[in-house]
DNA sequence: CTGTTAGCGCTTTCAA
DNA sequence: TTGAAAGCGCTAACAG
């Protein structure tokens, strides 16, 4: 590689094999830890490579080689503590694997994740682990054609009906169900849901965008419900926004006809959006109004009151994720298209309570 | 690039070229965007292209230029919101300018550390944002060997004494002071820190793998103190934990021989520690104890009471230093070692409050 | 076991 | 304006 204006020369592997007086393949065998190498002059190169302060040039290896050990992890938005956590734990993973991540952020934008998408493949990633955008019964051609071209992909957080890949979720509808059926365990018949997929007025119109999050949280939601012999409201329903910020989204529920008895927040903002809904109204929970919110985070034991939550293993997924990745990069075009179901955890605190 | 097992060949230039039936250098100017080419052979090269679906191999780019347009930002945990912020604004400013970024935790490990900054090197990265897990003092040879190599560094959050590279940081002291004004100006004396810089019985003690955030916020604590003729007590200073979790840190302090009246937690896990210790022991805040925290989130004005915090721009500061980078990149070895000092914002809620 | 050689895909002089 | 050719630093046959 020509050094640009600025950097001085690094120092090469001919340099190296030079100074060791050995041939450039030698040497390579040597520092690359394979081939045959005798021990007399691998010893020889090895020093000669830190006399001089040889660094591998891992640009020029990965010309040669056709492998990068660099995976693309994209998501949301990483400011975002659920989709850190996931990142976070994908990272550690792959790094412990001796591969980096180009981590990139989409905004929940189609286009420009099929652009960070497309700057991957230029770049020649191994692979992607992909929150994707795209509501799970939508296509997603960039990831059909990263697919085709034979760039392993891992799916996490959400799923997509139409590709073929390996997938990392929680079990959201089982999760919806249960934390639904802890409200209707205390007695609750009016239960809100904040974040779900519907739009409409018909509850079984699901938009065609949703996200597989929002789609099976709801389903487990209405499962729970219709178990027990009750109806669903479309007016309990406050839909996911397409916008990042939520806020209004309690609005339509709790200034609504109908009057819920408790809540069913199922993402972290659509929490954060409830309480201060609550506090604006000057509700108190759970005397108002019962609650049990999706993911956890420190802060949700400090809240008055500590928060009954869902518990996604958020890391868990990320580092799952990585493993799947690192199996389909290893063992060439296998697409075993499995899907890993991750437990959430049911943390029970004061903010569900029994209906008066 | 050789195509690894499973992977498609992709269409290369040569091949566009010879689609196009023109030279290789003519293929690479037209789409490259540079030098001469005539508009007829232009767009002929160009739909060459897509209809065989050329995709510009950017490892062979790099190769031949010797330029990434990668930069790898380092930070002790992306899990951890703040530095998820930090990350999340670099991003965002690079992508804009066409550069991906390769993210690493370090875990606040400064082996670990050094050991992503080689592999960001080997990598052949244009330049590093970081967030080193170095204290203020220490000397930083991983970062030191990189910006002799050329590398342009830029340091964020945290500043070095020693090293040479653009810095971007909050006005730490400035925030600290002001913060410690307040609760002095609300009638405290007692006043504790948590997550200081001074370890042992003597303040001035400061240990030398303090990071510059503590020693600086510990300065600005200091500071108010002593312009207001009061006397920094050792007793009322819990440091900073070295492991990452620090929730017995504030035990010290609650649980010590003097008895404050006020808080300032400088960091957001101080703020949690702080929090969970105060419930544990039913002590109600504002009423028993007044606290100032660091590092505004959503669900601070959540808490009861809501408090009042020291908010960081972090997004803000990750912008900045990818703006001060990208300075750095396109000058060739300017060495300007600017500082940044970004303002904080207080944000007064009720969590401080007039000692009676 | 070791050295020579031929690329990997692209950029970039340098002639034509 | 265009094309031929020489690398960038490393790996991987292949021959010695």
């Amino acid at each position: 590689m020509p050094s640009p204006p600025g950097k001085p020369d690094q120092p090469t592997l001919s340099e190296v094999a030079e100074a060791a007086g050995v041939g450039r393949a030698t040497a390579a065998r040597a520092l690359g830890g394979y081939g045959y190498v005798s021990e007399a002059l691998r010893a020889r190169v090895l020093d000669a490579a830190d006399s001089i302060g040889y660094r591998p040039n891992a640009v020029a290896r990965s010309m040669a080689t056709g492998v990068t050990e660099a995976v693309g992890v994209v998501v949301a938005d990483v400011a975002n503590p659920f989709f850190a956590s996931l990142v976070s734990g994908a990272e550690q993973e792959l790094r412990n694997m001796g591969i980096d991540c180009l981590v990139a952020n989409t905004g929940e934008d189609m286009t420009r994740e099929a652009e960070v998408v497309e700057a991957l493949l230029r770049r020649q990633v191994d692979g992607i682990i992909i929150s994707s955008a795209a509501g799970m019964n939508e296509k997603v051609p960039h990831l059909e054609s990263a697919r085709k071209l034979g760039v392993p992909i891992v799916l996490f957080d959400r799923s997509l009906r139409h590709l073929d890949a390996p997938t990392v979720v929680l079990d959201n509808v089982g999760a919806a169900r249960r934390a639904t059926e802890l409200l209707l365990d205390l007695g609750h018949r009016e239960i809100a849901l904040i974040w779900g997929a519907s739009m409409g007025d018909d509850p079984l119109m699901i938009p065609q965008d949703a996200l597989s999050t929002s789609i099976e949280r709801f389903q487990g939601y209405c499962d729970a419900l219709t178990s027990h012999g009750i109806e669903v409201k479309p007016g309990l329903i406050a839909p996911r926004p397409s916008t990042l910020s939520g806020s209004q989204a309690p609005t339509r529920v709790l200034d609504g006809p109908e009057h819920p008895t408790a809540i069913l927040a199922v993402e972290a903002d659509a929490t954060l959006a409830t309480l201060k809904g609550l506090r604006h109204r000057l509700l108190s929970c759970p005397g108002d109004l019962s609650l049990v919110a999706f993911d956890d985070a420190p802060w949700t034991e400090l809240t008055s009151p500590p928060l009954t939550v869902v518990q996604q293993p958020s890391a868990e997924m990320g580092r799952v994720a990585a493993v799947r990745l690192q199996e389909l990069m290893s063992t060439r075009s296998n697409w075993s298209t499995s899907v890993d179901m991750l437990p959430e955890q049911l943390i029970v605190r004061d903010s569900a309570a029994p209906l008066l």
